[in-house]
RNA sequence: CGGGGCGUAGCGCAGUCUGGUAGCGCGCACGGUUCGGGACCGUGAGGUCGGAGGUUCGAAUCCUCUCGCCCCGACCA
């Protein structure tokens, strides 16, 4: 445990916990001396400091684009849900129903009896009011009267918003009360034409994920009892940790015509037959902050993958007096402004309350993929120090000060290198972490080992929940991508067409 | 909800057992020396000890109640 810590949340001492000795620690750790985000002052929920939120807005900012190109637009709907729209999709309502929180009433007045404000008793709601844990109830009551004619189909719609899911026990990033995400509600005429948006949307994720996140992820749908409540079928991108626990970053639901039905959408067809339309719904969460964290950060603090690192490049001067910053300043300045021209966001830390040194280990801290360090020896040679956080490598470059245009494409092509490499550490790790098990003991043992299991299942709900209840691992997904293997369950040895993945989870 | 821990300065903690009127580190302010991997010295500002009640001449410390947070488990994105 750090033994100081410092305004602004910020440790001062120089080691994090180490990942080997205590993962959700370190997680923690990071959490906050990267300055990514706080507990707040409410129980579950985290307050998203700007530098995380910066990220996050990254995120957003890509995955949006990618729902725009796939056809989808934004609107918003309402953070409360009355609890009889909640009611009306059987399983939904039940699969929901242990972790909502609820309006009551609409008012307050001062405590007649002492201080502070009570509860009006006579403002009580004449319906109670569901702080939103998803927006399937009221969007679809809303596309009630949005849908007639086939021609009102396809809807593609997606949102940005909160959600609240009153979990027993949270974790930041991983698992808040309130967390931010988006979340895609769309009808179609056909079962077809949903069941492509499904998986055209998975794989949006997987995009994102692999291309954005240098995360790599197995593609998957999701058995029956981890399927979302009111889905006709779950699909998933599931990664691993570096602690080898799988994590869900991404789902995306196949509704039938569960919704449409539940509130009474109907749509003529061209026949001019009345018809349900078929729905989807897809997101992902701030939970994936947690899993950029997880998926590549060290010893030394977060590794962000240059596609979205809020600052890609810092530089840092180093110098003694006033004179030599100034020096310094005016003549990285054609260089400052090529990388930006470039479109690299880059931040030259001129701040004079912190030494160099200090400044480097924060910015490994913080995960800023590239660090140049310019002194007065660089000037005098026309070098910059280039230091790389993936791997903690540092070496000089040509600069060429008064026309840098050469040195700018090179560190161009290091954000490349940087996000590819991340990637493929990634993936490596995956691999590594991957294992085919066939028999019980073997599971059993390397349960505990961590990582990925591809073993064979019977398909029964019964065999999962038993293997769930020996060792905590579930089944992650049915992965989509893999081949067809005949083999025999690991559990029961009953027949099975394929391996499934197997994997505890966060 | 079960188990464990914790609420004392902006942050991290000590002091609580054995009551005597609050201390350390970091940060902050000012001055100086430093400056190629988390610098150092000096001076200074800053809290009344989560809340309520009680015992006592006297409570951070003892007793009762209460609120909140964190960690582990069951529930889950």
């Amino acid at each position: 445990m750090p033994d100081c810590r410092c305004g602004n949340g910020i440790y001062m001492s120089k080691a994090l916990p180490k990942r080997s000795e205590n993962y959700s620690e370190w997680y923690n750790e990071i959490v906050k001396r990267a300055d990514l985000a706080e507990n707040s002052a409410v129980r579950g929920c985290m307050v998203i400091k700007p530098y995380g939120f910066a990220i996050w807005e990254k995120m957003q900012r890509a995955l949006d684009d990618m729902f725009k190109a796939t056809g989808h637009q934004n609107a918003y709907f309402p953070l409360f849900v009355p609890k009889s729209f909640l009611e009306k999709e059987e399983e939904h309502a039940e699969g929901f129903a242990k972790e909502c929180a609820v309006v009551t009433h609409y008012r307050l007045k001062k405590d007649p009896n002492g201080k502070g404000l009570i509860v009006d008793p006579n403002a009580k709601l004449e319906e109670e009011l569901i702080i939103r844990p998803t927006s399937e109830a009221v969007i679809w009551n809303a596309y009630k009267g949005w849908i007639q004619s086939w021609r009102d189909l396809p809807i593609l719609v997606n949102q940005w918003a909160n959600v609240v899911r009153w979990e027993m026990r949270t974790r930041i990033f991983l698992r808040t009360a309130e967390f931010l995400w988006q979340e895609g509600h769309t009808a179609h005429a056909t079962l077809e034409e949903a069941v492509n948006e499904t998986h055209q949307m998975l794989g949006v994720y997987a995009e994102f994920a692999e291309g954005w996140m240098a995360m790599p992820v197995i593609q998957g749908v999701k058995s029956a009892s981890e399927r979302f409540a009111g889905a006709v079928d779950t699909f998933c991108i599931e990664a691993i940790m570096q602690d080898g626990k799988a994590l869900q970053a991404g789902t995306s639901h196949f509704l039938g015509q569960n919704f449409a039905k539940s509130f009474d959408v109907q749509f003529v067809n061209k026949e001019n037959q009345l018809e349900y339309p078929w729905a989807t719904s897809w997101g992902v969460s701030t939970r994936l902050m947690g899993a950029l964290i997880m998926a590549h950060s060290d010893d030394n603090g977060l590794v962000l993958p240059p596609k979205l690192a809020p600052i890609q490049v810092v530089i840092v001067p180093i110098y003694r007096t006033p004179e030599d910053l100034v020096t310094i300043s005016e003549k990285i300045a054609p260089l400052l402004g090529e990388l930006r021209t470039a479109g690299i966001s880059v931040k030259f830390d001129d701040s004079d309350n912190q030494r160099s040194g200090w400044k480097f280990a924060e910015y490994e801290l913080r995960g800023v993929p590239v660090r140049l360090g310019i002194g007065m020896r660089d000037l005098e040679n026309g070098t910059v120090e280039v230091a790389r956080r993936d791997t903690l490598t540092k070496e000089p470059r040509n600069a060429n000060f008064g026309s840098p245009s050469e040195f700018v494409n090179g560190i161009k092509l290091l954000l490349d290198e940087i996000q590819e490499n991340i990637y493929q550490r990634a993936l490596k790790f995956r691999e590594e972490n991957t294992f085919l098990v066939d028999t019980w003991d073997e599971f059993k043992v390397q349960i505990e080992k961590g990582g990925f299991i591809m073993a064979h299942w019977d398909g029964t709900a019964e065999t999962e929940a038993a293997i769930k209840e020996e060792t905590k691992a579930t089944i992650r997904c049915i992965p989509l991508l893999s081949a067809e293997q005949a083999g025999n369950c690991v559990y029961s040895g009953k027949e099975s067409a394929k391996r499934v993945l197997f994997a505890r989870a966060y």
